[in-house]
DNA sequence: GTGAAAGCGCTAACAA
DNA sequence: TTGTTAGCGCTTTCAC
């Protein structure tokens, strides 16, 4: 079975308290007995039992990460990146999805706080201001949205940068008519790319117009709906580059694009948000701003275990706003409007 | 701070065994006793500590899961599904990435093992078999792949008829020169794939040339390199139809393809093992055998608990070996071979 | 520098 | 049916 500390400490000739010193604390004890213990635990192969340890110690060296959809590779990087921080730091990370589900949320955070964790890593959903009650002093980092709740630490890219360097590129090509589809407005994310658009358009003199604004609700299907909408007009009315707000909404836009037998650039130039795989690999390959999620997830994992090991104190004191920037990437996709 | 089951008791006046009873056990409390007390639960908002209840009964609901790369799509859908299958019976999962590195499995073991996990769900390195030592008693089942382990639990697909299913289309389609990138000999799926391929030749009366398979190490690059030498030849020596072995490698055949000007399907045919996103969207989209991901892992999943809950008796009385089929979907990117 | 003892929150035996 | 008691394996006072 399992051997326990105890059975360490018999082997090493010590008591139960020195051999947890010895393993834990080891600068509090003679270097000699210190050996004794290593080598009794080495001998052993003594794993100490994180559940005892967490009883005692009041929460164990365990992180909370929920992400919305670990099949979005996007969302897959944010998991990965997390892991590996909370690796290097020794700690281990209880990871859950929720599926853009307010609910699922909801049961993920109730399932946690039974596993006492030191702290939490989420991608909030659009309910998460008030599912993020029931964890409410649990140190928190937000990652990549913001729920907008105060004081919350954030951990996110520039969107608004993001997209208007998007669009800026757009214009500057010499489209007019620029539409997006964007995601929902109760995810903060989407409402910033939103913002962006707006901007560049207005930097650029173009007057902004509802009819050209669609929601995608973040998800392929509403992406294809959104632009089928958008596109399906005669060529003079038509938008002639597209911005679309996240991956899933892209493939969308370019399987309505291949209904409609629009042909990219020459027809209609568009630009997606997020890299990935079948972007670059598409033909024409599509023109993005890459997110760093890795980098986005890691820094947020770190930043959390950096506030739990300051200790309490700085964690009121001073809630961090990250932001990352974005990487505008030019491929195939993008090019000057046709001719009218 | 948290709420114990001491509180409850003491609000719903009863004794903490009693609590816990009515908590854990309801039928053996008495109907009144039992409203009580969940009245109190509910009102503190109380959550057990699963650390304490852990210790108590030598162990927590929780399972471990080692995968071997979140990023890759296929294996992020082996995440979900046991996820899935572990939240509808109350588990919760410790997820771990090996990134197929025999070193990181055993420190995922080692880490898990502390938290003394219920049973394991993994996705095995090439070292597993030594790996899987350090957890002997833990009740496990391998999945996708096996390690080799003598009476272990394993679910996977059917690579081999999957691969022959493959290869006859396109020794249907008139091939005779085909060649085949697969992953490395200490995997698996690998190597049951390969004989997949060589059943298929050997039924269209095909001789197996040791010159038309290569190792492409189960990543892109290792694909493109394999498929670069593969189709590096004049035409009438060059195979008119590639079968690769995983989605990584055929992204990398594909890159190959395209550095050496080959068009799909009219100077070359490709059929790739493993669905995805870009390989539905591509133009011409890739011919592949797809995988029940998600209803391999969710199976896993349930396997193993079924098992830990019709005790331990059956846990080694028949060691399960479950098979499931692959689905062959054709798409554009496989036709005749080119008229010599 | 080390040991004895108490206790984290829970549940399983045993008693009532 | 309910309460009392003990103890899971660990760390942390507090003595020595």
């Amino acid at each position: 079975m399992m051997t326990s500390l105890k059975d360490v400490a018999k082997l090493a000739r010590v008591s139960p308290a020195t051999a947890s010193r010895a393993l834990s604390k080891p600068e509090t004890v003679a270097f000699i007995t210190r050996e004794r213990v290593t080598n009794a635990a080495k001998q052993l192969s003594y794993q100490p039992n994180v559940l005892a340890r967490g009883l005692r110690q009041r929460g164990s060296r365990t992180l909370g990460a929920i992400i919305s959809d670990i099949l979005n590779p996007g969302q897959a990087t944010l998991a990965k990146g997390i892991q590996d921080a909370a690796a290097k730091r020794d700690y281990t990370v209880f990871m859950f999805n929720t599926d853009e589900d307010t609910e699922k949320e909801r049961r993920a955070l109730e399932s946690l706080r039974g596993h006492l964790p030191q702290g939490l890593i989420i991608v909030p959903s659009p309910g998460a201001r008030e599912n993020l009650k029931l964890v409410s002093n649990l140190p928190t980092v937000e990652l990549d949205r913001s729920s907008g709740l105060r004081d919350a630490h954030t951990i996110m890219v520039d969107n608004v940068g993001g997209a208007r360097e998007a669009v800026q590129h757009l214009t500057a090509l010499g489209h007019k008519r620029i539409g997006m589809i964007f995601g929902s407005m109760d995810v903060s994310t989407a409402v910033e790319r939103l913002q962006g658009y707006r901007e560049a358009l207005e930097g650029a003199g173009i007057a902004y117009r509802e009819d050209l604004v669609l929601s995608g609700n973040h998800r392929e299907e509403g992406g294809r709906v959104a632009a089928h909408t958008l596109l399906n007009r005669p060529a003079h009315q038509r938008p002639t580059a597209l911005f679309v707000g996240n991956n899933e909404m892209t493939i969308g836009a370019l399987l309505a694009m291949r209904e409609l037998e629009l042909r990219i650039p020459s027809d209609l130039s568009i630009v997606g948000f997020d890299d990935s795989r079948w972007a670059k690999l598409m033909q024409p390959a599509i023109t993005v701003v890459a997110q760093p999620a890795y980098e986005l997830a890691y820094l947020a994992c770190e930043t959390l275990l950096n506030r739990l090991e300051n200790g309490v104190s700085h964690q009121t004191m001073r809630p961090a706003s990250i932001r990352l920037s974005t990487t505008f990437i030019k491929r195939d996709s993008t090019a000057p409007p046709p001719p009218t």
